[in-house]
RNA sequence: GGCCUCUUCGUCUAAUGGUUAGGACAGCGGCUUUUCAAGCCGUUAACAGGGGUUCAAUUCCCCUAGAGGCUACCA
């Protein structure tokens, strides 16, 4: 019952979902998805320190809000309880911990490990010695030579003690990366890492490769991080008699300086993002091509589109920055390539207090949508619409150097014109087109310019220097706040 | 310091033992235009450096440099 392909994602609950996270959440997402695999979510809980409550659930929403969602292990149920699903369990490794023993003891059992009563203490000084002596930070070996009786004497004494690899020294070692190919470390350089710390739990090293191991996991795709560590962790596959998985490591994703993203300079929790008004898929689409590309001439990608596509081979190796600009960019893209309907029920909300009209809210909305950057922007730009009176004093009405009068005469006329149009012609759909043929047929009737006419009329109408052009503000104001507003303009310019 | 990894436009990237080294974001310019956006068109900009191998290297090898990761009883 072993699928070929068994991917698991497995982060520690420790507060949020790093953007960087949920890139390596989605890259094993889709490599499972396209070889027909299984993606699993496993939470790495042994460090009970960080524990942060609601750590878990933060995890699965954020996932879920980007739809990367796994097929097997913990998950939320329509109430947001946490649940596991698959045959594998328990999914979280605090739960497996009585497992965890039972291996490192058969790997003391074997000469594979060690229990050491080195105090923490004297393993600082160690380190600041061999610092200042300019050597490798390496522990120096003392309770290795302990005979088992020994051990079990000062065990059963209740001294406190952790249980180390005992590592080769000497002799090197060959790891193999799908990303990288081979890998290879000096093992005289590698430390007989802690796999039982005193409290008990198990270290990362000896719960990943356990777990990986019982829950026949194919590939590990990891971050970048953890490439020193391979080593360690093939010694365990190798001690307890397992074929290792292939291993992947990604690259880091990086702040502009190119150190590691951090939240000194970036958000760094998918919560923000989705918090800011980032679409899932815009947010889901820029991160997975943080790293990989399927063919470097296109920018938008379904998750179908990648899940077809993706090749963990074809990863890069080197690092990627998080160009913001990029983001906003693609979000700005699928925010112009939405239908209209799935884009107002984003934003309507946004300025739900503004009116009662919900015909001119959408109207509103619709048309600074080619201004949205993120959904809030909206609130802004919609601003001067919804008011009922405008500040002409903030922006000229006059076109250049033209005189009021002049301004004035052109806005009249306009107003005449538009008063026999009905307010169902107004705001019907097409009605800019309508508008700009017969104001612009008045314009040249009367022998006027278009910019004497059209920016008098355009500020009038939204009460800015900037802003979109007067047919579409016709259209979308409505007869009765066009009229208004030309009039109190009209006024304004008597003074 | 040690070990490991990485290195194509400012950024994300594509491609190749022989190309005008391609695309995208940003930048710049233009078109459009009553303004600002949007849109369209155009454009600046890269193979880290030095040695090899080869008829030929950005591509393969080595060295150097730079960057990053790890160096915990954290993951």
């Amino acid at each position: 019952m072993s699928d070929k392909f068994r991917v698991r994602f497995a982060p520690s609950p420790t507060g949020f979902l790093h953007i960087g996270s949920l890139r390596s959440a989605l890259y094993n997402e889709l490599f499972a998805q396209h070889h027909g695999g299984t993606f699993i979510l496993r939470i790495e809980d042994t460090d009970r320190a960080r524990f942060v409550q609601g750590g878990i659930e933060n995890i699965c929403n954020s996932l879920k809000a980007c739809g990367v969602i796994p097929r097997e292990g913990v998950w939320l149920d329509e109430k947001g309880a946490i649940i596991e699903r698959g045959e594998y369990g328990p999914y979280i490794q605090s739960q497996r911990i009585e497992r965890h023993k039972a291996y490192a003891k058969k790997l003391v059992d074997t000469d594979k490990a060690y229990y050491c009563f080195c105090s923490e203490l004297r393993l600082e000084e160690l380190r600041k010695e061999q610092q200042l002596a300019g050597r490798p930070t390496l522990y120096d070996g003392k309770c290795r030579a302990l005979t088992p009786a020994e051990a079990e004497k000062r065990i059963a004494n209740s001294e406190p003690h952790v249980i180390r690899l005992k590592l080769p020294k000497q002799g090197t070692i060959s790891a193999w990366d799908v990303i990288r190919d081979e890998i290879k470390f000096d093992w005289a350089l590698i430390d007989d890492a802690v796999v039982i710390k005193t409290d008990g739990y198990p270290t990362y090293h000896l719960a990943a490769t356990c777990d990986d191991h019982d829950m026949e996991i194919s590939h590990v795709i990891r971050g970048e991080e953890w490439i020193s560590s391979l080593p360690k962790h093939v010694f365990i596959y190798e001690a307890f008699g397992w074929t290792p998985p292939k291993f992947a490591h990604l690259p880091l994703l990086l702040n502009a300086d190119h150190s590691k993203l951090s939240k000194r300079q970036n958000d760094v929790a998918v919560a923000d993002y989705l918090n800011k008004g980032y679409l899932p898929s815009a947010l889901l689409n820029f991160v997975a091509l943080l790293g990989w590309n399927p063919t470097g001439d296109r920018e938008i990608y379904t998750h179908e589109e990648l899940t077809q596509m993706f090749d963990l081979a074809k990863v890069n190796k080197s690092g990627a920055v998080f160009n913001l600009e990029k983001l906003n960019w693609l979000n700005e893209r699928y925010i112009k390539s939405m239908t209209a309907e799935n884009y107002l029920t984003i934003v309507s909300p946004l300025v739900q207090d503004k009116t009662d009209d919900h015909s001119f809210a959408d109207r509103c909305l619709l048309l600074v949508r080619d201004r949205v950057t993120l959904p809030g922007d909206v609130v802004a730009l919609t601003q001067n619409l919804f008011k009922d009176k405008l500040d002409y004093s903030k922006a000229s009405l006059t076109w250049k150097t033209q005189p009021k009068v002049q301004a004035r005469e052109r806005l009249q006329a306009v107003r005449e014109l538009l008063e026999g149009v009905t307010d169902a012609d107004f705001v019907q759909s097409g009605a800019r087109a309508t508008f700009e043929t017969d104001i612009k047929q008045l314009i040249a009737n009367k022998g006027w310019g278009n910019g004497d006419t059209l920016w008098p009329l355009r500020v009038a109408l939204s009460g800015e220097e900037k802003s979109p052009n007067p047919f579409e503000l016709l259209e979308t104001l409505g007869k009765r706040r066009s009229l208004d507003r030309i009039a109190a303009a009209f006024q304004a310019l008597a003074d």
